[in-house]
DNA sequence: CTTCAAAGTTAGTGTCTCTTACATATGTTA
DNA sequence: TAACATATGTAAGAGACACTAACTTTGAAG
C-alpha cells in the first residue's frame, strides 16, 4: 500500500512549467474546498511533484493563495475591460456590462472571488494585487466621467464610482453566499444593474453628446 | 522546560462555562490571526483546558467558527436595532444609522464580520444563522416599507432594501480590505450613505405623514 | 448510596506546513 | 568543452495541529 504514486519518477527530473500547475492546482481546490480546507500537499499530488517543490516558487502556503488570487484579479479586469469595448459610449449599458461581469465573475469563481478579498493583511503587502485592484478601479471611474462627457476624472466621479462598485461588491457577496435565495427576490439581475446605475448617476450633469 | 502551564490543574475539573470560553477565546484569535492561522489548540490553552475538550461541544473546528459568527450575528442584528429606536419615523436618518452600525461593526470586528458571511457552504446549513440573517434583513424591509408609510412590505420594498444592503455591505468589505486608503476618497461616511439612501428611495412615493 | 450522563483528561494517529541537506538539470564563462 | 553557479527538484524529518478512543471526575436523579 504505497501511498504515493506520481513523484518518484517522471520523464523528466525538472517539471517545465511547476509554478503555474500549482497555481492552477490550487485553484481548482480553492474553488473544491475552500481557501481553508486545501492544502499544498494536495496541490502537490495533482502537479506530480513532491511536497516540498513549492517552497522553490512560493514562500509559504498564504503566497501561493495570494498567487491564486492574482490571477483572479487580472481574469476579472481582464473581463471588464472587454465588455464595454462593443458597447457605445456614454449610455447607462455601459455600467450594467461592468457589473453583470463582475458579479458573474463571482460567481463563477465563488471561493476565488472571496480570495481576492480576504487575505487582507498580506494583501495590502502585496504590490501587484494592490496595483491590479487599482487599475480595474480605474476602468470604472473611467467610465463614470467618460459618462459625464469628460476625460478627466473628477472627486463627484470617485464618489459615483465608490458607489457603483460598493453596490455590486456586495450584491456579488450576497448571491454567493446563498443570501438570496433566502430573501427570495425575483430577480432580474440586468434590471437590478440598471436600476441601480440610473439612481447612482441620476445627479449626473450629462454634458451634450459631441 | 514543561511546555503547557494551565491543563494540569485547575480548581475544579468541571469548567463551568467552557463553551463559551472557547467561542470567546477562538473570536480574540480569529480577530488577531485570522480564521486561517488560528488553532483550537491556542483557544485550548487560553481556556486553561486540554485541546481534546472542544470536542465535547463542538463537532469540529467549523462548528466553532460557526458559532463564533453567530454570535456575530447577533450582536450586529441587536445594534441595528437599538440604533433606529430614538429616531423619529420615516426619515432618511434612520437607514444612515443603519448604514453606520453595519458598517462600523465591520469596521470593530473585521475577521468576525469575514466569518459571519465566508464560510458559505457550512453557512447554508446552519438554521441558527440563516434564521438571523434573515432577521436582520427584515429590520431594514421594514425600514423601507415604513417610510414608504405602510406596515406591509411589497415587492419594490424587497428590491430596495436589498439594494440598501448591497451598498452597506460592499462598502464594508472594501474598507476592512483597506481600498478605501488606496483610493484614497476624501471620505465622510454618513454622507455617502445619506446620499446613497436618498438615491436608493428616490423612486418611493412617501404617503402624506400620519 | 448507586448509577448515569456530562464534561473533563491522557495518549495517541495521521496529516499538514515548512526546513535542511542533497541530487539533478541548465546556462555561462573560461 | 569543462567547470561552476544557479535553478529546480527529492528525501527525510521536526513540530504543530485536528480529531479520536479510552479512561476519569463530577454533579444530579432516583
Amino acid at each position: 500500500m504505497k501511498k504515493n504514486a506520481e513523484p518518484q519518477r517522471r520523464a523528466q527530473y525538472h517539471h517545465g512549467d511547476l509554478k503555474a500547475q500549482l497555481i492552477e492546482a490550487t485553484r481548482q481546490l480553492v474553488e473544491a474546498k475552500g481557501p481553508d480546507h486545501l492544502s499544498v500537499s494536495e496541490a502537490c499530488r495533482i502537479a506530480g511533484v513532491s511536497t516540498a517543490a513549492p517552497y522553490k516558487h512560493f514562500k509559504d502556503k498564504d503566497d501561493l493563495l495570494r498567487a491564486v488570487a492574482l490571477g483572479g484579479m487580472e481574469r476579472q479586469h481582464d473581463q471588464m475591460a472587454a465588455a464595454i469595448v462593443p458597447l457605445p459610449p456614454r449610455c447607462l449599458e455601459r455600467f450594467v456590462a461592468l457589473g453583470r461581469v463582475y458579479v458573474g465573475f463571482a460567481q463563477k469563481e465563488p471561493a476565488v472571488f472571496r480570495l481576492m478579498f480576504a487575505l487582507s493583511d498580506d494583501h495590502a503587502d502585496d504590490d501587484a494585487l494592490v496595483k491590479k485592484g487599482f487599475d480595474t478601479f480605474g476602468i470604472v471611474k473611467a467610465e463614470v466621467a467618460d459618462y459625464r462627457g469628460s476625460a478627466t476624472i473628477e472627486e463627484a466621479d470617485d464618489r459615483r464610482a465608490f458607489q457603483l462598485w460598493s453596490f455590486v461588491h456586495g450584491l456579488s457577496f450576497l448571491m454567493i453566499d446563498g443570501k438570496m435565495a433566502k430573501v427570495n427576490l425575483p430577480f432580474d439581475l440586468d434590471a437590478m444593474l440598471l436600476d441601480i446605475s440610473a439612481k447612482v448617476m441620476s445627479d449626473v450633469k450629462v454634458a451634450a453628446p459631441v
